[in-house]
DNA sequence: GTCGTAGTTAGACAGAGTCCAATTGTTATC
DNA sequence: GATAACAATTGGACTCTGTCTAACTACGAC
C-alpha cells in the first residue's frame, strides 16, 4: 500500500482543516507521525520530536496527541496492554499485531469480507470498529 | 446467551485439565472469574477474592492471571488503554465496548458474517482474532 | 504597549503491572 | 515423623505510562 508522506506545508493545512491551531510543537508532532506514516507510541513520538531542533515537553506531547485524536486527525490503536499507539492513517483499515515483536501493520478494510454486523444494544450507537489479527512467528 | 457458572469442584477439575496445580489462591481467583462469568480487571479480581475468607497478594493475582492466560483457561481482553480485562469465556466471540461506561459485552462469533480473512504476512501464524465494536450512548 | 486567551512547561503525582529475595507449602524419600 | 527438593506465595520496592496543576510564554485585539 502506498503511504503518502506529507510535507510541512500540507501538514499545516491539514491541522487547520481539522480545526487545530498549528503551533511549532504541534507541527513537529504531526511531522513525526505523518512524515513516516508509522504507528508510534507517545514515547516514540517524544523521542522523534526531540531528536530534531525543538524541545517539546511530555505534557505537550500527551496533550497534543489527545487533541489530534479528538479532532480525528489520527486514530488510537489499542492492542498492547502497556501503551497506546497513534495511527496517522484514518482511512478504513484494521491491524495485524505481532505479539512477540510488537510490530503493527495495516490491513485495508476491503480485505475483510464482512457482510453483516450484529445489531447494537438498544440506545447505543457505534463509535468504531477495530479488528486485530494477532500473529506470531510460525516456527514458534 | 446462557452462561454456565461453574462449581468449585468443576473448577478444580478444569484447572487440572489445563495443567494447572489447583492451589487455594488459584481456586479463589478462578471462582471470582467463573463464578460470575464477567470481564474483570486484575484489580477487580483482587477485590473479589479478598472479599471472601482468604487473603491473596497482588503478586499472586497477577502471576495467576498470567498463568491462566498462558494455559488458555481465560482470555485477555485489550480494549481499555489503562488496564487489561480477563474473560472466562474462551469460546469464539467478540466484544462490544462502551467507551463511556467501560462496560464490555460478549458478541457470539456466529453473528459476524466474516467470509474471508486476509492472508497473513509470510512466516507468521495467526494467534487470535479480536473484533471490538466501540459503542456509546446514542444521545451523545 | 497591555490585556486576555490559548498553548506550553516542569515536576509532582497516580495507577497498573513487574521484580526480587525471603518465606511458606507440598511432595517424595527415607 | 524428619528432611530435602521444588513449587507457590508474599510484601514491598520499583518501573512505566499517563494525568494534573500551577506557573509561565506567545500572540492577537484593541
Amino acid at each position: 500500500m502506498e503511504k503518502p508522506r506529507l510535507s510541512r506545508d500540507q501538514l499545516v493545512e491539514a491541522l487547520r482543516a481539522h480545526g487545530i491551531t498549528p503551533t511549532h510543537q504541534r507541527i513537529e508532532i504531526a511531522l513525526a507521525l505523518f512524515g513516516r506514516m508509522e504507528h508510534l507510541s507517545a514515547d516514540q513520538v517524544m523521542t522523534a520530536v526531540n531528536g530534531r531542533h525543538t524541545e517539546t515537553s511530555k505534557a505537550t506531547v500527551y496533550n497534543t496527541l489527545k487533541l489530534f485524536v479528538e479532532k480525528r486527525l489520527v486514530r488510537e490503536v489499542i492492542v498492547d496492554p502497556s501503551k497506546v499507539f497513534y495511527d496517522p492513517n484514518t482511512g478504513p483499515h484494521h491491524h495485524f499485531y505481532d505479539v512477540v515483536t510488537g510490530e503493527i501493520t495495516d490491513i485495508d478494510a476491503s480485505l475483510f469480507d464482512l457482510a453483516g454486523l450484529p445489531s447494537l444494544p438498544p440506545g447505543k450507537r457505534a463509535d468504531g470498529l477495530d479488528i486485530i489479527i494477532r500473529i506470531r512467528d510460525a516456527s514458534a
